[in-house]
DNA sequence: ATGAAAGCGCTAACAT
DNA sequence: ATGTTAGCGCTTTCAT
């Protein structure tokens, strides 16, 4: 693990801001008053605080975060790395959590620091250099988590350093996990989804999602099981594990079309259900008249894409809420793990189901 | 103006971090050599410099952000403000932006910090608090603007203030800018879908854009009125300007196709280009079989939808490359001016065109 | 080529 | 309720 060398830059030009001491001179106070007057008003009496805030509004002081954060050994930066971006695929979750999530570090007093898999300066660049860095550093006061679907290490080896850290996703396989976790309960819609086909009157039913080895897969799988199985319908023969891929999502549906005859799809996402849609379109049918088709996601495909998918959307914005609660009370009290959280998602429906 | 205040919260509970001083002692020099091993490596003498990176790499040293950002008033950061997404919509657009710029600043050595549109602290939440904040506080060196094309303040009043920062996008109507910007020549794009259609054998080529307020929309309008004329093509009575949603475009073509009968459509955006697509498929006409049409940013919508829909691809990667160039040398010379540069987009060629 | 001294701006701990 | 002292970890300046 090499060091980050600074670059050798000059600092930048800026007016000379005002700093406490100034204020203090100002307001015929130590510096000292000026920052409790900032961090615990409580402790001044009430005039002297008009007096240094009046002083801070008229000198426009900010506290210089550098020092702050010198003092403090804390950031106020959350920590998130941006997974790939796959291109050609329908989902873009990733985009409305990191939105949802600046929202929800803004009201509790942070920002969001991104960065992605590689550390520039190492020279073991491995998955979790980049986390490396930050914590070594201190530049990061926790990390939000969110592919911890992978079976990857990152859970475990975020805990080996004591770093703080809050999950989007279930530690699926990790049973010595302990950290606190946020996650949607798919099963809970892609039952809903079957069900509302159900509703509909449709009774062949089929299942399109991912191999077995994925536990997000699985899980969302079990919803549909449930729910027909719950109705005394028959799943066998109605459900496909595939890639992620339209392509995958359209050669499924042609082979289940010919093989199965059902006349609705639920899909493990969106990018599955274009897929389907895809093999509706070259045999001339119409979805959601002829077939039936729910997706994964609530995509923008789903939103703009003839005549509307119908979909399952997570509630990514409760989600970023709980996991910045979570991250608070971790920070406030590292002893006691936040209970895990699991949110439920809504169905939109739209014309693809009838 | 109010002044954030520090929330109550203790520090971080880590394994204290080893500092400069724990590796001088451990190596047998002062302070001083280990900062210069860490940033001049060549006024070390090879063999002092060797034994200080050894105890570097033993201790696992890695410098303290704070303490480096307080003491030389840089922060490696990069701010960016989030738009808000708009749902309903195709483009993605953003998304990949943030990804390329965090792969791009990284390189550089610096992390992306993100905002959104209210800064939390402030009494008076205008649209440029956040920016304000993060510049008072010193959190971040720079500012990436993505936004200029509204007609918006933000390029004059970082300006006012002299905030070093970067530009997405043309200032458009501000004569007076003076700050490096980076931008995608819309006109070549659309310019480069028409002459595609009209290789294909079209005459009748649609635009359908947005209000003539946008200067966007009016680059982009002024590529397809370029190459119909180019080719002594009529435009009159081709073109309509719209709101960007799904809704307006399907209008918008169910109209055009009424009124003036073309045979294509080139559209300001994939959003408006999906309203193509229903109006076609309402009325059982197939895409680039008997009617084309080409969208523009190449979201994922475009990709998985069916057929596959043609449309112009900004370099966003380059784009985020280039604007972290500027910015480096703005901070290392902030008086001259890098030069603006605008990129050439590139046509994804899919089925929708024939 | 290396070291000593000073200080960036802030807040914790203590004293008053 | 307010002030004083000290020091967070680093780099700049200057001396050696």
């Amino acid at each position: 693990m090499a060091v980050p060398a600074r670059s050798t830059r000059p600092a930048p030009r800026h007016v000379a801001a005002p700093t406490l001491a100034d204020v203090a001179e100002r307001a015929g106070v130590s510096r000292q008053t000026v920052s409790n007057a900032v961090n615990n008003p409580d402790l001044l009496r009430p005039e002297t605080l008009m007096r240094v805030q009046e002083a801070i509004e008229t000198l426009g002081y900010v506290p210089n975060r550098a020092a702050r954060n010198l003092r403090t050994r804390a950031s106020n930066l959350i920590g998130l790395r941006l997974s790939p971006i796959w291109e050609g695929t329908a989902s873009t979750a990733m985009d409305r959590f990191v939105h949802s999530l600046v929202w929800a570090s803004r009201e509790a007093g942070y920002h969001l620091l991104l960065f992605s898999d590689d550390a520039p300066f190492t020279r073991d660049p491995g998955p979790m250099a980049g986390y490396d860095d930050l914590l070594r550093s201190t530049a990061v006061d926790a990390f939000v988590v969110t592919d911890t679907f992978l079976g990857n290490p990152q859970a475990a080896w975020l805990r080996e350093r004591r770093a703080p850290f809050v999950a989007f996703g279930r530690p699926w396989d990790d049973d010595a996990a302990r950290h606190p976790w946020v996650d949607v309960d798919g099963a809970a819609g892609t039952s809903a989804a079957t069900e509302h086909l159900i509703e509909r009157g449709h009774t062949r039913i089929a299942w399109i999602g991912w191999r077995k080895d994925s536990h997000l897969g699985e899980d969302r799988r079990s919803g549909w099981t449930r729910a027909m199985h719950g109705h005394h319908l028959s799943t066998s023969g109605l459900a496909s594990r595939v890639e992620d891929t339209v392509a995958s999502g359209r050669e499924a549906s042609a082979v289940m079309l010919d093989d199965a005859a059902p006349t609705a799809f639920v899909c493990a996402s969106d990018t599955l259900a274009m897929g389907v849609l895809h093999t509706l379109a070259e045999r001339g049918l119409h979805a959601g008249q002829d077939v039936a088709v729910v997706g994964f996601d609530d995509s923008q495909v789903a939103q703009v894409v003839h005549p509307g998918l119908t979909s399952v959307r997570q509630p990514l914005e409760e989600v970023a809420l709980a996991l910045v609660r979570a991250l608070e009370d971790l920070l406030a009290t590292p002893s006691v793990v936040a209970p895990a959280q699991l949110l439920a998602p809504s169905l939109v429906v739209r014309p693809s189901s009838g």
